[in-house]
DNA sequence: GCTCTGGAATTATGT
DNA sequence: CCACATAATTCCAGA
C-alpha cells in the first residue's frame, strides 16, 4: 500500500533478483555454455537492438529508432535485471545508444539465423525480406524483420500472435530452459529495450492513468499486424494466402522437417536449446525437467522482463509463413485491416478512438505513441502496414505482461464480477469473428476495479493469458480481438504490447470503475505459426485453454504507478473440446483428509454417466505414483455436474499434505483438465488449514511430496501470509479454488492464487531466500504492484517460471 | 450484405 | 512408410 511498503518490497525483489540472477546466471551457464559470457554480458545489454525496434518493417528504420530510443526501457529492465543493474542500467539506458556488446550478440546470432535461412530456403521470404533491407543492417535488421512479420501483419499468418506473447516477456518466462538463451536473451533483450527505449523513460508522464500503453514499439511488429487479423477482417487473408491452408500447414511441416531445424541451427548456433522439439517443453514431464533449469529461465525470464518487447520473436521467431504473407498481404493488410480501425496497427491513433474515445485514450496515443514510436517512415513497402500500427506505447514502467501482479493491493481491489463462459469458440484468422466472450449466464463478463475513489479514468487492460500450471503470461497461440458493432457497448481500443495484443477499455468513476467486456473475441493463430517463431517453446496442441487477463494501472500519489491483475477462470476455445471433452469449472472441494469417502460435486460440462474420475498423484519427473478410479453416482450425474466421492489416498499416513490431481474421463482421450486436489494428514482438520498445510509440508517434503510444486507451495506460502485472502480460501462450497470463486481470477489453481495475494504477501514470497534458490522463479512470479515509474522494471520476476510439475496440464 | 455460429470436411500431426 | 486416431484449420451454410 503505501510508498514504504510497497519500497519495501521493490527492494525486497531487486535484492533477490540479484541474487538470483547471479544464481541464474551461474546455473545458465550450466546449462549452455555459450552463456556465460554472453548472458552475463547479454543481459545488461539492454541495449536495444536495433533490430528489434524496428520494427516491424524495416531494418533500418528499426535501427534507427533503436539508436535514437535508446531504449528507455531497456534501462529499466536492465536494472531488473541485473541486479546490480540497476545502477548499472541507468548507466546503460543512458549510454545505450546502442551498447555494443549487447549487440553483438544479437548480432551474431542473428546473423548466422539469416544466413542459415537463406541457405536452409525454407524460407524464402526471409530472404527477400531481407534482400529490401540494405544489406549493412542485416544482420541486426534481419531479425527484426522476421519477427515483424511474424507478427503477422498483414496477413499472416498469426500476425499478432506471432510474436506474440511471449516474445517479449514471455520468453523468459518460458520457462524453459530450453531456450537458446543465448539466442534470447542477447536479442530479448537488445531488441526489446529498443522498443521501450523509446521513451521508455517516462512514460508515464504520457499516461495518464496508467494505461499502459503500449508499446507498440515493439510493436513495430505488431503494428504492422497488429491486427491483421484481429480487425481482421480475415477476407484479406484470405486472398493472400491464396491457399491458405496450404500455407500454413505446409509450412509448418516443412518446418517441422526442414525449417525448424534450419532455423534452429542457425539461432541455436548459440544456443542449443531449443531443440527443435518446443513442443516438448510444455509438457508436463517437460516442466519437471525444466524446473531444475529454474535458473536459468530464471534468468532468460529476467531477460525478456526487461526487454519489453519480445524481441526474440521477431527475430526468429518469426516464420517463414509470416514473412510471406508479410510481403504478400501487407499491402492488403495495410488497407484491409486496420481500415477497421481498431486494431491498431493500421491506423493511426485516431482512428479508433475516435468519438468514443475518452480524453484520455487520445492523449495517450497522441502523445505517447508519437513520442515514443517515433517511427521513421517506411522505406519498404511492407513497411507501411506496419508503421501504421497503432500506437501502442509501451511503458517501461509498467509491468511485462507475464510478470504476476496482485489482484488486490491496499484500498484498491480488481474483480472480476462476472465470469465469462468456459467455453469460447476462438476464431482463426481465415475466419469471421465468432463473437465477444460471453459470460455463462447470459451476457458479457463485467470487471470492476473496487476502492479506487479518484475522478480520474484509467484503462483496464486486457490480453489473453495461458491457463495451465504455469505462471499467469499472454497465450502465445490466442490475441485478444476487438469486437465492434451495434451489439458492443464498451468502447476500447486495440494495442500491441511485445507482440502480444491488448484491450483497452476505459474505466469510467461515473460507472464504478466498472466495465462489461463485451467487446473482446478471440483469435486463434496457427500452431504452425507460432510454434516456429524463434524463442517460442510452447506447443499449440492441445493447448487450448485459456483466460482473460485483465489489468488497470492506478498513479499513486508518489508518482508511482500501482499495478492489479486478475484472470478469468479458464475458457477452452476449441471446437471440439467444447463439444465433447469433460471440464471441471468447479469443485466443491479442494482437499480432504486421505481417508477419503466425502463427495464432492464438480461442475462443469459434458459429463456423462460413463464419465470416470481419476485420481492422480505424480513423481515430480512428471510419472504416475498412483492413480484411483474415485467412485461416481451415476445417477446424479448431470452434464453440468457430477457427483464423486473421494477415494482414500494410497497412504493414509502421510504427515504433511499431498497434492494429486484428478480428472474426469469420457473415455479414450477424451479427459478433462487435470484438477489440483490435496489430501490431508487423516487427522488434520479439513476446511481452513489446507492452505498453511500445505505450505509448510510442501517446503518440507520438498519435491518428494511432489504433489507440491514450487509454485504451489509459492501460492500458499502467499495466501498465507495476506491476511486478505485466507478467509477467502474457505470459500464456501470450495476450498482450494477459493480464489476463484471469491476472487475470480484465477482458475487454475495456481494463478489465482497469486492475483491474490497481497503485496506483503507477495514480499514475503519474493523475498524469501528459498524460493530464489529454488529457482523458483515463482516468487518471482509476483510483481510488485506498485511500480515506480522510472524504475520500469527490475525485477520481473521473471522467472516466471516453474513449472510445477504436478500442475502441468495433463493433457 | 454482413456477422455470428454451428457443423463438418480437410489437413496435419502423433502413434 | 502406412494406417489409424485425434487435433487443428478451413469451409459452408443457416439464422
Amino acid at each position: 500500500m503505501t510508498g514504504l511498503e510497497e519500497q519495501e518490497f521493490d527492494f525486497d525483489f531487486l535484492f533477490e533478483f540479484n541474487q538470483g540472477d547471479e544464481g541464474a546466471a551461474a546455473a545458465a551457464q550450466e546449462h549452455y555454455s555459450y552463456a556465460p559470457a554472453s548472458i552475463g554480458s547479454a543481459l545488461p545489454l539492454p541495449t536495444p537492438h536495433p533490430s528489434l525496434p524496428a520494427p516491424c518493417h524495416d531494418l533500418q528504420t528499426a535501427t534507427a529508432g533503436l539508436s535514437a530510443v535508446p531504449a528507455s526501457h531497456s534501462a529499466g529492465y536492465g536494472a531488473a535485471m541485473d541486479g546490480a543493474s540497476s545502477g548499472y542500467f541507468l548507466s546503460a539506458t543512458g549510454i545505450r545508444p546502442d551498447g555494443a556488446p549487447a549487440l553483438e550478440s544479437p548480432r551474431i546470432e542473428i546473423t548466422s539465423y539469416l544466413g542459415l535461412h537463406h541457405s536452409s530456403s525454407p524460407f524464402f521470404h526471409d530472404v527477400e525480406v531481407e534482400d529490401v533491407l540494405p544489406g549493412a543492417k542485416r544482420p541486426t535488421a534481419t531479425l527484426s524483420l522476421p519477427g515483424l512479420e511474424a507478427y503477422r501483419d498483414p496477413a499472416c499468418l498469426s500476425p499478432a500472435s506471432s510474436l506474440s506473447s511471449r516474445s517479449c516477456n514471455s520468453e523468459a518466462s518460458s520457462y524453459e530452459s530450453n531456450y537458446s538463451f543465448p539466442c534470447t536473451s542477447p536479442q530479448t533483450s537488445p531488441w526489446q529495450s529498443p522498443c521501450v527505449s523509446p521513451k521508455t523513460t517516462d512514460p508515464e508522464d504520457g499516461f495518464p492513468r496508467g494505461l499502459g500503453a503500449c508499446t507498440l514499439l515493439g510493436s513495430p511488429r505488431h503494428s504492422p499486424c497488429p491486427s491483421p487479423r484481429a480487425s481482421v477482417t480475415e477476407e484479406s487473408w484470405l486472398g493472400a494466402r491464396g491457399g491458405s491452408r496450404p500455407a500454413s500447414p505446409c509450412n509448418k511441416r516443412k518446418y517441422s522437417l526442414n525449417g525448424r531445424q534450419a532455423a534452429c541451427s542457425p539461432h541455436h548456433s548459440p544456443t542449443p536449446s531449443r531443440h527443435g522439439s518446443p513442443r516438448v517443453s510444455v509438457t508436463d514431464d517437460t516442466w519437471l525437467g525444466s524446473t531444475t533449469q529454474y535458473t536459468s529461465s530464471a534468468i532468460v525470464a529476467a531477460i525478456n522482463a526487461l526487454t519489453t518487447d519480445g524481441s526474440l520473436d521477431l527475430g526468429d521467431g518469426v516464420p517463414v509463413k509470416s514473412r510471406k504473407t508479410g510481403l504478400e498481404h501487407s499491402p492488403s493488410v495495410a488497407l484491409k485491416v486496420e481500415p477497421a480501425g481498431e486494431d491498431l496497427g493500421a491506423a493511426p491513433p485516431a482512428p479508433d478512438f475516435a468519438p468514443e474515445d475518452f480524453s484520455f485514450q487520445h492523449i495517450r496515443k497522441g502523445a505517447f505513441c508519437e513520442q515514443y514510436l517515433s517511427v521513421p517512415p517506411h522505406p519498404y513497402q511492407w513497411a507501411k502496414p506496419k508503421s501504421l500500427a497503432p500506437p501502442s506505447y509501451v511503458s517501461p514502467s509498467l509491468p511485462a505482461l507475464d510478470w504476476q501482479l496482485p489482484s488486490h493491493s491496499g484500498p484498491y481491489e480488481l474483480r472480476i464480477e462476472v465470469q465469462p463462459k468456459s467455453h469460447h469458440r476462438a476464431h482463426y484468422e481465415t475466419e469471421g469473428s465468432r463473437g465477444a466472450v460471453k459470460a455463462s449466464a447470459g451476457g458479457h463478463p463485467v470487471v470492476q476495479l473496487h476502492g479506487y475513489l479518484e475522478n480520474e479514468p484509467l484503462t483496464l487492460q486486457l490480453f489473453i493469458g495461458t491457463a495451465d500450471d504455469r505462471l499467469l503470461r499472454p497465450h502465445a497461440f490466442y490475441q485478444v480481438h476487438r469486437i465492434t458493432g451495434k451489439t458492443v457497448s464498451t468502447t476500447s481500443h486495440e494495442a500491441v504490447l511485445c507482440s502480444t495484443k491488448v484491450l483497452e477499455i476505459p474505466l469510467l468513476p461515473e460507472n464504478n470503475m466498472r466495465a462489461t467486456i463485451d467487446c473482446a473475441g478471440i483469435l486463434k493463430l496457427r500452431n504452425s505459426d507460432i510454434e516456429l517463431r524463434k524463442g517460442e517453446t510452447d506447443i499449440g496442441r492441445k493447448n487450448t485453454r485459456v483466460r482473460l487477463v485483465f489489468r488497470v494501472h492506478i498513479p499513486q500519489p508518489s508518482g508511482r504507478t500501482l499495478s492489479l491483475q486478475v484472470a478469468s477462470n479458464p475458457i477452452e476455445c476449441s471446437q471440439r473440446s467444447a463439444q465433447e471433452l469433460p471440464l471441471v469449472e468447479k469443485q466443491s472441494a479442494d482437499s480432504y483428509p486421505v481417508t477419503g469417502g466425502k463427495k464432492m460435486v464438480l461442475s462443469g460440462h459434458n459429463f456423462l454417466q460413463d464419465s470416470k474420475v481419476i485420481f492422480v498423484e505424480k513423481a515430480p519427473d512428471g510419472h504416475h505414483v498412483w492413480e484411483m478410479e474415485a467412485k461416481t453416482d451415476r445417477d446424479l450425474c448431470k452434464p453440468n455436474s457430477l457427483v464423486v466421492e473421494i477415494p482414500p489416498f494410497r497412504n493414509q499416513r502421510i504427515t504433511s499434505p499431498v497434492q494429486v490431481s484428478f480428472y474426469v474421463c469420457n473415455g479414450k482421450r477424451k479427459r478433462s483438465q487435470h484438477q489440483h486436489f490435496t489430501y490431508l494428514p487423516a487427522n488434520v482438520p479439513v476446511i481452513k488449514t489446507e492452505p498453511s498445510d500445505d505450505y509448510e509440508p510442501a517446503a518440507a517434503c520438498g519435491p518428494a511430496s511432489q504433489g507440491l510444486s514450487p509454485l504451489q507451495r509459492t501460492y500458499y506460502g502467499q495466501q498465507l501470509a495476506a491476511p486478505s485472502d485466507p478467509g477467502s480460501c474457505l470459500l464456501a462450497g470450495f476450498p482450494l479454488c477459493p480464489q476463484r470463486s471469491t476472487m475470480m481470477p484465477t482458475p487454475h489453481s495456481s494463478s489465482p492464487k497469486l492475483h491474490d495475494l497481497s503485496s506483503a504477501a507477495y514480499t514475503k514470497g519474493i523475498a524469501s531466500p528459498t524460493h530464489c534458490h529454488l529457482g523458483l522463479g515463482q516468487p518471482a512470479g509476483e510483481v510488485p504492484a506498485v511500480q515506480d515509474v522510472p524504475r520500469p522494471t527490475a525485477l520481473h520476476p521473471g522467472a516466471p517460471e516453474q513449472p510445477p510439475p504436478t500442475m502441468l496440464p495433463p493433457q
